[in-house]
DNA sequence: GTTTTTACCTTACAGTGTAAGGTATGATGA
DNA sequence: TCATCATACCTTACACTGTAAGGTAAAAAC
């Protein structure tokens, strides 16, 4: 059905940058990344698709602030804590941040942190690295491996295979039992359930090899 | 400009499945996941845009098709193979299969197994766990572990920081080097001259820490 | 020789981001 | 007080998207 053409001419508080992310971001879990436009945004907030571009000139600026708004959620402790404790806070409190956006989780892991509030983010966890000692090349790298896990890692928890077909024709059943005996055995523990558990556990299994390269080469 | 409306009427290769992914999959990389267009298809394929739908019947059949092909040309050691051979092997293929294809790596990633290539991928890699004596939860927690971080891996390595900039309002040198110091510093360490050294690190870290709980505990 | 199937094309439609330009309201300067 | 200007929003229009509905020429099946 085409949408309604004629509003109901109501008050309704101004729209403002703050106000578009947030109901942006409600759109993208309601209807999903591909489901987000700016006519259903402008539904939502009772104005006209084209208001909003007097705010954002664009829907890349405007998924820009809706990154910088959940980046800003994330929680970093002072830089004097000790190294892994503040890497595993950081990443508990960005994990925690995806968890709560999971369709928008999706962009998220693809953008590129060349904004303000992604290199912010870059800065304070090479700044850990850096602090904690390592040199930075060694700071690089691990930045990477523990980065590329986390990202991994949510994007699996958020949007994965426990989560559920996405394929335009899942498997039946029945051929599932019988061609994937192996993925029908191990199912049951795909479960979410666990999510919590095996997350700290690859995390602590990268942090404990990181601490031993650090132990070993450069004291 | 609109695309030329009448084509040059000439001898051309019929359609077919096959031809359709490889271009579909030529063009992803040519125009990027977002630049993609069935219209456009069609002008590579020198037919018009309703033809493929004699072949698929969606978009989404298209990319389960172009999935799968991917994972088709993932290779994978013989089921008789120590089971960190075999993995490393398989990943280190799969890794391959995504360089080759960057900018389709984006969808891949975010790709429900549900298909039936994806199914057979996830019995792969668990039926290996599984062989080397670990228990099905087990095999599901370290299946996620190192898909995790090979998914954040290839994710990273193919459309990540070092590609570039994807922020609508990149942010200028001047202020880089002023409030990004550490990021400026590490920055050299993030070109690409390190993937293969760096990913493989990362991998047998938690490979250690795998075999470790299985010497430990079940053997 | 008739019918059916295959493989493709034409047209049309609702939905997309957004360029171009219009308009009501309030602030500012004379 | 009146003209001017900026702000915040809206209207219209355009080139694009995926795809539903239906048409058509050639090949295959009977």
């Amino acid at each position: 059905m085409p949408r309604a053409t004629k509003k109901v001419s109501q008050k309704r508080e101004p729209l403002s940058k703050d106000r578009i992310v947030l109901k942006a971001l409600a759109l993208v879990e309601r209807e999903g990344l591909h489901g987000f436009s700016f006519r259903k945004l402008a539904d939502d907030l009772h104005c006209e698709a084209m208001s909003i571009y007097y705010h954002f000139p664009s829907k890349a600026h405007l998924f820009d602030a809706m990154v910088a708004h959940c980046l800003g959620k994330i929680d970093w402790l002072p830089d004097d804590a000790p190294w892994r404790e503040a890497l595993r806070h950081g990443f508990a409190s960005f994990r925690e941040v995806a968890h709560q956006h999971p369709a928008f989780n999706q962009f998220l892991v693809v953008y590129r942190m060349n904004s303000m509030e992604g290199l912010g983010m870059l800065e304070k966890i090479l700044g850990i690295f850096l602090r904690a000692g390592f040199s930075p090349e060694q700071a690089a790298r691990y930045f990477r491996l523990t980065g590329y896990y986390f990202m991994g890692a949510t994007l699996d928890e958020t949007s994965g295979y426990a989560k559920g077909p996405s394929a335009a024709e899942p498997v039946p059943e029945a051929i599932l039992t019988r061609d994937f005996p192996t993925v029908v055995t191990v199912g049951p523990y795909f479960k979410p359930g666990s999510f919590d558990d095996t997350f700290f556990t690859g995390l602590d299994l990268l942090l404990d090899g990181i601490e031993m390269t650090h132990k070993g080469g450069s004291k």
